[in-house]
DNA sequence: ATTGACAATGCAACCGGTTGCAAATATAAT
DNA sequence: ATTATATTTGCAACCGGTTGCATTGTCAAT
């Protein structure tokens, strides 16, 4: 392997000229420039990122924690989205991604721990928020810099940095336009339970719910995890409410609202004739199932890339503080939303 | 930041002592054992992985370059299960993953050396198994360890390691499938031409169709790009051939057969009665399309943690010389395939 | 010719671990 | 008690860059 060593010796200057030349200092004639780069392309002299990094105390590196053991996150768009943005932007500035799984959500902190503490990322982009661990006043505490995507759970966390949808405005958006079509009796399916958006969105449902004079029977809510076979089972927890049958469901995401309709089929209900649904993320296949899937667009590699951006800015010393980017997203009407029916189910 | 030399200093001992117990050389007495290791704890002491990769010349980082500029990438699932497999065997082998994107193929190859020039993985792996650019020749060339998710072009390439899967098996499974079912006149749709996974799958559909007698109408093969508008586009191209019209699909992804069921949808052209289609990938959504898709199960996840365990081996210099693999993949069948319809199209 | 100012380069320490070898200490053998 | 051997620990160099400070060289001003 050739070092900077190397070069100097058959350029005959100092190591510490070659690093000067090749890292842009400008102090240097332009005699000697000339001769170091002609050598070290010779040579062809690769600097050393290790070295550099224990030298510099800075990697040019962004971590990142995944849990690697919940299949359905790499089914869902909102993965691959993510992994894109993030990647499009550390590649123009010229960082990498250094990436970890982790079996729960206790082990991703101590995945986070590990790869800041070993100082092999400058940074890091936490894509889970959250309520049942305190993922941010950990980060805090080790004096990280982090960006959120999502938000943090305590609102007072000052100094905090995220990049969110507008989960609000896009659950309100969602419910509206099946409130417009005439439901009235409108099922909301969250992921997880114990995630941010699940309960963000919960609540933008009750709200605007209740805005509209509507209640809400309880069972209309449930939990599918994100997962196919979680919209799926749904569906038959309140098929049988009588009168208070949803005509409607929101599912918080593509794949959920694919379980709705496939056991909607099931039960010889039409969509959107009977029943209408509505799904989350856009993701590719979304335009393509039968009927297509009206759905909300939650712009997340674009979302992840801002984050990215202002993680690098906080990482070289840039705007701190927070810095807090709420997105919107958009309502995509296709053909799983319909008018309600007007009779009695 | 504590160092082993804190670490040293309040346990008394020298820090080549300190480094002995944590990397857990067995020559310490008990003693000083544990009062290192009680003073570590004490002090939250984490190594410098820098520090150490600098020393030891291993970084436990394993290199992949993604090409994050074709969107189409990151919308078949074959990306998110190759990530969700080299996660997982990484994890278990406490390797990280260090990700770059790249522009084009070329530029592959430039990222590539850049990563294992400076020195920040101990090897890489490849997914991108291309007929216009030989990146095999140019990893051997660089002395590189690397193993490839798919298979070298050159048969001669000694000592590459890879893994793959029996894209022959599965294209006559197949097609096979659609030839039990009486289907004749059976297309192909390919994703990128310059693809080697693409070319194969074409090498066996013309093997097996020659195989059964059935000539093959070459307005019956078409390129799709892996993307859902390639299958839709593919069918306008070949719905007019009269007698030769095709009664059965082979797509080289889900999404492109999405997209040829979609076009004949607004052909108005029955699936399955009229035409079969089948998928590949088994992407999450392929259950649930209308109808739910046929398709081919290729076990990326499977093949990318194969992939990282020959890696390591190698990179801990473990058995060398080739390793290959080639996994089964399975035929799913779903409901987009039926017997040929017996009168005319 | 001398001094001052500034540009260009060299020197050497440093980043935080690891490791071959030597020294010190403990244990066993004679 | 003495020597041989094994065990434990320390020493110092090394990995390959970077950077503050010192030194040398250059040129202008006095």
């Amino acid at each position: 392997m050739v070092t900077i060593r190397d070069v100097a010796k058959k350029a005959n200057v100092h190591p510490s000229t070659v690093s000067r030349v090749l890292s842009g200092f400008n102090g240097i004639s332009e005699n000697t420039r000339d001769v170091v780069i002609s050598t070290a392309k010779d040579l062809d002299f690769r600097p050393n990122a290790i070295a550099r990094a224990l030298s510099t105390q800075r990697t040019n590196t962004i971590g990142i924690v995944i849990p690697h053991v919940y299949e359905g996150f790499f089914n869902d768009n909102f993965f691959s989205q993510v992994m894109r943005g993030m990647m499009v932007e550390s590649y123009v500035n010229d960082f990498k991604l250094i990436i970890c799984g982790c079996e729960n959500y206790i082990d991703e902190i101590k995945q986070i721990k590990q790869i800041m503490g070993s100082r092999q990322a400058d940074g890091i982009i936490v894509m889970s928020s959250r309520l049942d661990v305190d993922t941010v006043e950990e980060l805090i505490n080790q004096k990280t810099p982090f960006v959120l995507i999502g938000h943090p759970i305590k609102q007072n966390s000052q100094d905090v940095s995220w990049v969110d949808a507008n989960n609000n405005l896009a659950t309100q958006q969602a419910i509206e336009h099946l409130i417009e079509l005439g439901h009235r009796n409108i099922a909301y399916i969250g992921g997880d339970p114990e995630n941010m958006t699940t309960q963000e969105r919960e609540m933008a449902y009750r709200d605007t719910m209740g805005k509209f004079g509507l209640k809400i029977n309880p069972k209309w809510i449930d939990y599918g995890y994100f997962d196919e076979p979680g919209g799926y089972v749904a569906v038959g927890r309140m098929k049988d409410l009588g009168a208070d049958t949803p005509t409607a469901y929101y599912a918080a995401n593509d794949l959920m609202a694919v379980g709705i309709m496939r056991a909607l089929d099931e039960l010889g209900i039409r969509v959107p004739e009977v029943v209408s649904v509505i799904g989350t993320n856009n993701s590719p296949a979304s335009a393509y199932t039968s009927p297509p899937l009206t759905t909300v667009q939650v712009p997340y590699a674009k979302m992840a890339s801002q984050a990215v951006k202002i993680l690098i800015n906080r990482i070289k010393g840039g705007k701190l503080g927070q810095d807090n980017h709420i997105v919107d997203c958009a309502l995509v009407i296709r053909s799983s939303t319909a008018p309600a029916p007007s009779g009695v189910l």
